[in-house]
DNA sequence: TTTTGAGTTGTTCGA
DNA sequence: GTCGAACAACTCAAA
């Protein structure tokens, strides 16, 4: 007599390692299925971007190739969430859903849902933490509302004890006589024509092995020093882990352990370490917002905002140089470009362009996180919603308005040799150092030596940027006013 | 209840 | 060239 099999559901949470849905699976010792649907059930514009869909096929492939040598294949599905389990779980037997806890708003929703769907068939569905260092509704101030600034969030968090990571199970019982679903070739995830992709590969390999080398690698040499480089992009100075951390190949907790155990292990590496993991806790904070202000990704968290004075005349134009890095500042167009090509942009860059769009150009921030969300590999919603918010000053623990970042100064003070420019706008690669971050400055003769035409081989900037900033000054005062 | 201290990431200007 | 102050006022969190 066959044991019912548990179906493992698998979502952003694509790894064996430290995941707590699969071993409770496997610890029971029945027969597991480890399942994924393709089903876009986030609204509209939220479903997937370009990027994240290239990675999710490998990180898909990746997933399959680990479960095949713990001894069981991954099942795929296409359609909808709980139509599926359920058919599914008829098909083999199935009287059990495990499942890792998601926090988007939609996928709460799903979760809800699927419980009372799947009950209606006398299906369990059981949900586990996984994602996140601990559950957002746990962490709460002393009255019990949730943070609304870093610092206090931060100095509760860092007092939590961090859960233990699992192992991977050794071997999965598999569940037998499953039928045949779509491949994973059939969900149609890489791009044709154009494969744009072609310039992701060489930078990313998506998939657990490689999140733990990543790991492993940052942890051996750039996290003794990431207090201190981590806001050059010019310098492998930070751990490229985020889009792993996005598809769940490697957990949160893992990481925290990681670089708690290094600090002890290594107290010169100790102030690297901390900064790597406040920033695991930003992560973790931004997850906090969303999951109390489930508006955040759409909605300015201060309600004043929605008077702002956004630009309206030639907004098209200036989006479109902005995605295309074509603004005529170097900085910003290097940074757009990097995100163009890898699927991924430096985070102190990431700050530069998405102030100069929304300051600089008087963009709303919804076009901005738009844009990021189609194009990077590391696409995460919380993270995505509360940094746009950060920096537009429309956020929790904003930005003063003040704070306008100089893509000039930023880019001397952070790309001093203008490395990082040279790399990704390769036609000011021979302009001298003293130019590069503001070529229109240069002279005649330097540019046509450089082989520059501005205007024609690389663009006049499209603001000006002390102009620019005194018009954002002006925008902003206007929400005092009422 | 009221008070107090603090709040990721900057720029500019004038001494 | 360097350095400190100004740039608002407000909200948050805890005592």
């Amino acid at each position: 007599m066959a044991e019912k099999p548990i179906i493992v559901y698998f979502r952003n949470d694509l790894r064996l390692g430290d995941h707590p849905a699969l071993s409770a699976a496997v610890a029971s010792g029945r027969p597991v299925l480890p399942l994924f649907i393709a089903d876009d059930n986030a609204p509209g514009p939220w479903r997937r971007g370009g990027a994240s869909r290239w990675w999710l096929h490998h990180s898909l492939a990746a997933l399959g190739a680990d479960l095949e040598q713990s001894g069981t294949p991954l099942t795929i599905r296409r359609g909808d969430t709980a139509q599926e389990i359920v058919r599914v779980a008829h098909d083999v037997g199935a009287d059990t859903v495990h499942m890792s806890r998601c926090y988007e708003p939609w996928s709460r929703q799903l979760e809800h849902s699927l419980k009372d769907q799947l009950s209606a068939d006398g299906i369990t569905l059981n949900r586990f933490a996984g994602h996140l260092l601990s559950e957002p509704d746990l962490i709460a101030t002393k009255t019990g509302g949730p943070y609304k600034v870093y610092t206090p969030f931060w100095r509760q968090m860092s007092t939590l004890a961090i859960r233990r990571p699992v192992p991977a199970p050794c071997k999965i019982r598999p569940t037998l006589n499953v039928p045949d679903g779509p491949t994973l070739d059939e969900l149609d995830l890489r791009p044709k024509k154009p494969d744009w992709a072609h310039s992701f590969r060489p930078i990313w390999q998506p998939g657990e092995r490689s999140a733990r080398h990543r790991l492993n690698a940052f942890l051996e040499s750039d996290i003794a020093r990431y207090h201190e480089r981590r806001d050059r992009p010019d310098l492998p100075a930070t751990s490229l882990l985020s889009p792993h951390l996005a598809f769940g190949e490697i957990s949160p907790a893992h990481c925290w352990h990681a670089a708690q155990m290094h600090a002890a292990r290594n107290p010169a590496g100790a102030n690297g370490a901390e900064v790597f993991m406040k920033e695991l806790a930003w992560r973790e904070f931004s997850y906090h917002l969303l999951f109390h202000f489930e508006d955040l990704p759409t909605q300015p968290y201060r309600p004043e905002f929605q008077h702002f004075p956004w630009a309206e005349d030639g907004a098209e134009s200036v989006v479109t140089a902005w995605q295309r890095g074509q603004t005529g500042y170097p900085i910003v167009d290097a940074g757009m470009r990097q995100l163009w090509t890898t699927g991924w942009m430096h985070n102190r860059v990431r700050m530069i362009t998405a102030s100069f769009l929304i300051k600089d150009l008087l963009i709303p921030w919804q076009r901005g996180e738009a844009w990021f969300w189609d194009t990077l590999v590391d696409a995460d919603l919380a993270s995505n919603a509360a940094s746009w918010q950060w920096v537009a000053g429309s956020g929790a623990d904003a930005a003063p308005y003040f704070r306008i970042f100089n893509p000039v100064t930023q880019g001397r003070k952070f790309d001093p040799d203008g490395a990082y420019i040279r790399r990704y706008v390769p036609e000011l690669s021979s302009l001298p150092t003293k130019h590069i971050h503001a070529p229109w400055l240069a002279p005649a003769e330097v540019l046509a030596a450089s082989g520059i035409r501005l205007g024609v081989t690389y663009p006049v900037p499209i603001v000006e940027h002390a102009g620019a900033r005194a018009r954002a000054l002006a925008a902003y005062a206007t929400l005092k006013a009422n």
